[in-house]
DNA sequence: GTCCGTGCAAATCATTTGCACTTCT
DNA sequence: AGAAGTGCAAATGATTTGCACGGAC
């Protein structure tokens, strides 16, 4: 697999999405390394949350170990660079982080495809939790089915 | 219990529950072995969801192999007897179905603790993934955190 | 008697870690 | 210079699989 079907998911102006990503870096005092400018214009350019392996793949010159791409995807988390996506049998699937933009993804069981979804009802849900003392609060929403194409049977 | 910090979660009357439980294998052709009373035991004797660790640790007599574990779990979720809670690092925890009582899990990070979150809000979620054109829809919403007692550390 | 369930050993597989080397600032 | 980043090899750890045996129905 590791086709962007479905519909644009994390689209958007590619080059500058780097640009601004890489100023974060800076301003997280990150460095910038040619492997790190790769593996962001991989997942800048990709409609869809991306696999480690994936990443790797598509990061074309100044491509990076993967140690060293789960290294940097770790630090990029930390800065609220890139968001991670646990996903059920715990492989993770990244993307560059939209501030303001927080949502979750459909996720087809049988080919694959995800699609954004717009719609974030975990606030409620977190104010719950931090009323019972808890911080620094994440939270996975993922929802599985059948899409259409996939759905016939 | 050690591990059973934070509140009641998955409780009930345990002896009924394993019954129910029993009886659900047999309508779903399943068969009963000792192997699987003890994992049902361990699963009803929770407040809370457990591992497959923890669930071998705590089958008293009749404790099956890890492996068989695994493998009994999956059928039993097949069946709608047992309910995967996936956690982010590809971990899972496992309880006995509660029909009709639908809620989630709150984490800490650190300890390892859950309490049950009731409200669930996902209703909203799933009919836009409906609309898509979706079908056999699930979900999977986890809350993650440092519960008070490890967010001094 | 048949399958299903079980145990043991070994395989997976994404992710993590140790350590020495290189590069950014 | 000095901290941060990198690569390779090897470790981890939960889960999975192959295969022969034993028990449930």
């Amino acid at each position: 697999m590791g086709h962007d079907h479905g519909h644009d998911c994390c689209g958007g102006d590619a080059p500058a999405r780097v640009e601004q990503a890489l100023g974060r870096l800076r301003a997280s005092g990150l460095r910038v390394t040619e492997a790190r400018r790769a593996l962001l214009r991989a997942l800048a350019a990709s409609r869809v949350p991306l696999a480690v392996d994936e990443i790797h793949r598509r990061s074309g010159r100044g491509k990076a170990d993967r140690v060293t791409i789960y290294r940097s995807l770790e630090a990029f988390e930390q800065a609220g660079i890139v968001r991670r996506h646990p996903l059920e049998k715990g492989r993770s699937l990244y993307a560059l982080e939209t501030p303001g933009h927080h949502h979750h993804h459909l996720v087809c069981r049988a080919c694959g495809a995800i699609e954004r979804l717009e719609a974030c009802d975990a606030g409620p849900i977190e104010a719950g939790a931090r009323a019972k003392g808890y911080t620094r609060l994440t939270h996975v929403l993922e929802v599985h089915g059948l899409c259409p194409r996939c759905s016939h049977g």
